[in-house]
DNA sequence: ATTTAGACCTGTCAGC
DNA sequence: TGCTGACAGGTCTAAA
């Protein structure tokens, strides 16, 4: 689910609001969710650490916490965060002496009889719950379990974010390094803006939006794209991400900020999931393909690409 | 060296 | 109503 502009929107939601927050308990309801260190040293080590600042790299979420550690958040396909308030009760259902809950549903929780549906529904796919001092409760929730939560040595950040290129966002980005990044790449151009070493945090929802911003068909080869096409896939990538974040991410189902709420995004993609609706710019139906197993979508008319430079359709089987 | 299936997971939706 | 298959915001690994 999150691409850049919804970890975003969460770490800014998080900064403003837990930082300064101690950590009391933390509970794991699913073991492979901590993805470093083991569990048991990870409940060992986060307890009682302030949480002292919430930044972003890429899709990841930092929280750096007292005694020089790193909580790192990658939420993958569906994790989200809630914030519970210190008037609800929590029952996890934990005996005191168990480390982890073997609970695949999830704890259960008392909510006040007015609160949100989203909530409760969240909270059942609840995987990791961290309790901070003045009683407030931090619910990492997952349906799919693909997301990792990890605690490293501030020293260990490179090694955590695993070699993550620049963020698009900041001056480090730039048409000339963008450019030079593509220059040997053979592959579809989507499939390089999925690359996480070439930017850091698109994903497949802004990868189609840059690519109709800048007119370019999705398989078109990296190192084909011509200066004045790096220019304008270089903006749009700029343009997608703000605007996302300004519109408080993209939700189609389940994607919820830290109070329940969707992201409004959804309301202002030109491609993504439009397979069959018109397009806003020539009211050429928009289509779909699939680029390295992953759903593509664009504009047939608008984003059409000169012969020599297309590659060949791969395998239009599956998805 | 690339590229591509498969794995990791659960939920939803369309079609029969 | 129930079953089946396709598909979903992501990334890693093994095999081709």
């Amino acid at each position: 689910m999150p691409e850049l502009p919804e970890v975003e929107y969460t770490a800014r939601q998080l900064r403003a609001s837990i930082v300064g927050a101690t950590i009391a308990e933390t509970y794991v309801f699913w073991e492979r969710t901590i993805g470093h260190p083991g569990v048991p040293d990870f409940l060992a080590e986060i307890a009682g650490r302030r949480i002292e600042a919430v930044r972003r790299r890429g899709k990841f979420l930092l929280i750096d916490l007292s005694g020089d550690l790193l909580l790192t958040v990658h939420r993958r396909m569906s994790g989200n965060f809630l914030l519970l308030p210190s008037a609800w009760r929590i029952d996890t259902g934990l005996r005191e002496s168990d480390p982890v809950a073997w609970n695949t549903k999830g704890p259960t929780y008392q909510f006040p009889e007015d609160s949100a549906a989203s909530y409760s529904l969240e909270s059942r796919y609840c995987r990791t719950s961290f309790v901070l001092t003045d009683g407030r409760c931090l619910l990492y929730t997952d349906p799919r379990k693909f997301g990792r939560i990890e605690l490293w040595s501030k020293h260990q950040e490179q090694e955590a974010l695993r070699g993550l290129g620049p963020e698009p966002l900041d001056d480090q980005f730039t048409r000339e390094s963008f450019s030079q990044t593509l220059a040997g790449r053979r592959t579809a151009i989507k499939q390089v803006l999925l690359d996480q070493t070439v930017v850091a945090g698109i994903g497949n929802i802004y990868a189609d939006e840059a690519l109709f911003y800048a007119a370019i068909h999705p398989l078109r080869r990296a190192d084909s794209l011509n200066a004045l096409e790096i220019e304008h896939l270089h903006e749009g990538v700029v343009a997608v991400l703000t605007l996302g974040i300004e519109h408080g991410g993209t939700s189609f189902s389940a994607y919820h900020d830290l109070w329940g709420q969707a992201g409004d995004n959804y309301n202002h993609v030109s491609v993504y999931q439009q397979e069959g609706k018109p397009c806003a710019r020539c009211g050429t139906t928009i289509e779909r393909m699939v680029i390295a197993q992953r759903s593509a979508h664009f504009c047939p008319h608008c984003q059409q690409s000169p012969l020599h430079a297309t590659l060949p359709a791969i395998s239009p089987t599956k998805k």
